[in-house]
DNA sequence: TAATGGGTTGCTCATCTGAGCAATCACATG
DNA sequence: CATGTGATTGCTCAGATGAGCAACCCATTA
């Protein structure tokens, strides 16, 4: 305790007054080794802390546990920061997406809140010719921001580059239909460049009824609570999955219209962005089973992730 | 903005992931000069926050801004803790009277739940053989532990010394009785070695019904009430003094027994310990009035004193 | 066009600092 | 009382860092 009161000296007298362990040794008659090792100690042990403060701050600690353990290629971790948890990581992953490199030629995309917020926070400029493509089939197909296609607009016009929309619903009601619309040489055409895209960027959804699915009428509430009886633990580009990755209902699955999972799984760049620890369950799963390569989150959801099971 | 990215990265990578400035400056593709300049920039801005958590610590800074404005030998500021402020306040009165050198061979003290932190906070053998003296009417004269006289008792012992208690009211009914009090042999004799003491160890009370005089029954809520009118704004040795330090009510104070507030002004060690926002106006005076060498106290109160007016 | 001046950049050099090591100390154990 | 063991101390030395300076950029002004 009394060795913990001049490590409190030492410390006060290095970093708020600027003086040299020299100095400090002078002032209270111990050697400068010392001081030294004691500011280390107060460093370990909390006494001193050092925190960067900043909207654009991050976790690198974090992201280096995350890409070792699920074995990514990169992680964006942001702190923690009450009520503007979406904002930060959209934030991130847009200044994560204007530095890749090298820059997508094309870029696939789904759509949801998450990802327009990402798509906002993408500076004007942000790349030059990026061809912008939906990945899944979307909810309204006018282009005026707010929905699935003025998000992709969005990106693709800050990138100076051209947006291909997927004019398809997201899941329909019949097999056949859902074969029609793919047959239809214009969808057929852009699922071909959507698989072929050399980035995507993607979130998910839980399994709940606060789904997207539910709120664009494709699913009913208690569709989705079926499906999550079934083991689902949400969605990744309108695909419900379990726990191990695994489509849950491979009805409903024919039925939904978007490039497949594992065109993700083998993509070289498939960035998956998440916030909220409502999306627990179902980042765990991207991660784990291997859909992404560079994960995008907050620090809660990625302690979570870290946790044992 | 782009620039504060920048910044961040470096904090980061410097005081996150302890790599060297050049190791920086090789993988943001900038110098290594510049990587320094952005971290100074980043300390100064406050995107680095650096602070040291820890009941011992304080706020050097401002005792030095406080030492300046006010003209003391010193002062202790302890930086604001939720719920804990009297206790750090005390802790650090203990540890700078611990500190004091020379060690003075008798210390006047008065009395009060803020004196009695302190008490309780110095360790036992702080000093050795230590007479302390109190310097003003106490409440109870029994020498358990919990009134004045208990804290005299134990700072004595615990430096191995002894306590000569002053065995009067604080304040008496009439000015005849106080005389004679003062009369009396033995209480001349403790006020003459009160007023002799190498160090004097005090606090001050607020001009209102939380007083300790009140609580006592030396004095009624009306009494208090009146003397804030006529401008005190608080006790020290249970002395009522407006905001210039003079004496409000020269009739009181001729009941009051104790050392005179003028010995205080020409003491060489006169420390003065005071938390909480309700002795900030008290505390401005006995700081600006001379009353005191040493200040310790909370940093609200310290930046309250700093403001002007 | 030339000159001016604030701000930035890269550099030298002296100083500061941490890693590593040998000497010493504290203390429990045989 | 000797001995071993782990922690602590002071030190050397190489590497890291900040102060200070000259060069330079770039925009404004004469």
């Amino acid at each position: 305790m009394d060795d913990d009161l001049l490590t409190v000296r030492v410390a006060e007298l290095y970093y708020d007054e600027a003086k040299t362990q020299d100095e400090i040794g002078a002032l209270l008659k111990i050697s400068r080794w010392k001081v030294g090792r004691l500011l280390t100690r107060a460093r370990e042990t909390g006494i001193v802390r050092i925190e960067i403060v900043h909207p654009r701050a991050r976790r690198l600690g974090l992201e280096r546990e995350i890409v070792e353990r699920f074995a990514l290629s990169d992680a964006v971790i942001v702190p923690d920061e009450e009520d503007a948890a979406l904002e930060r990581v959209a934030q991130a992953a847009a200044d994560h997406l204007a530095a890749l490199r090298p820059v997508p030629r094309t870029l696939g995309v789904s759509w949801g809140r998450t990802l327009t917020a990402v798509a906002d926070a993408l500076p004007e400029g942000w790349a030059h010719g990026v061809s912008v493509v939906q990945l899944n089939g979307g909810v309204s197909l006018n282009r005026r921001s707010g929905g699935a296609a003025g998000l992709a607009m969005t990106i693709a016009q800050r990138a100076g580059g051209q947006a291909t929309l997927l004019p398809s619903p997201a899941i329909l009601e019949r097999v056949e239909t859902k074969q029609a619309i793919e047959a239809d040489r214009t969808v057929a055409g852009i699922l071909e460049q959507a698989a072929a895209a050399q980035a995507y960027l993607y979130s998910a959804g839980p399994a709940d009824a606060s789904s997207a699915h539910v709120e664009n009428g494709y699913l009913k509430p208690a569709d989705v609570e079926e499906l999550a009886r079934r083991g689902a633990v949400g969605d990744v580009l309108g695909r419900y999955i379990d726990a191990d990755g695994n489509i849950v209902d491979p009805q409903l699955d024919a039925r939904t219209v978007g490039v497949s999972l594992d065109r993700l799984r083998t993509a070289k760049q498939a960035i998956f962005v998440t916030a909220g620890s409502a999306k627990h369950d179902i980042a765990r799963t991207v991660v784990t089973s291997g859909l992404c390569s560079v994960l995008v989150t907050d620090e809660t959801t990625a302690r979570a992730l870290l946790e044992e099971r």
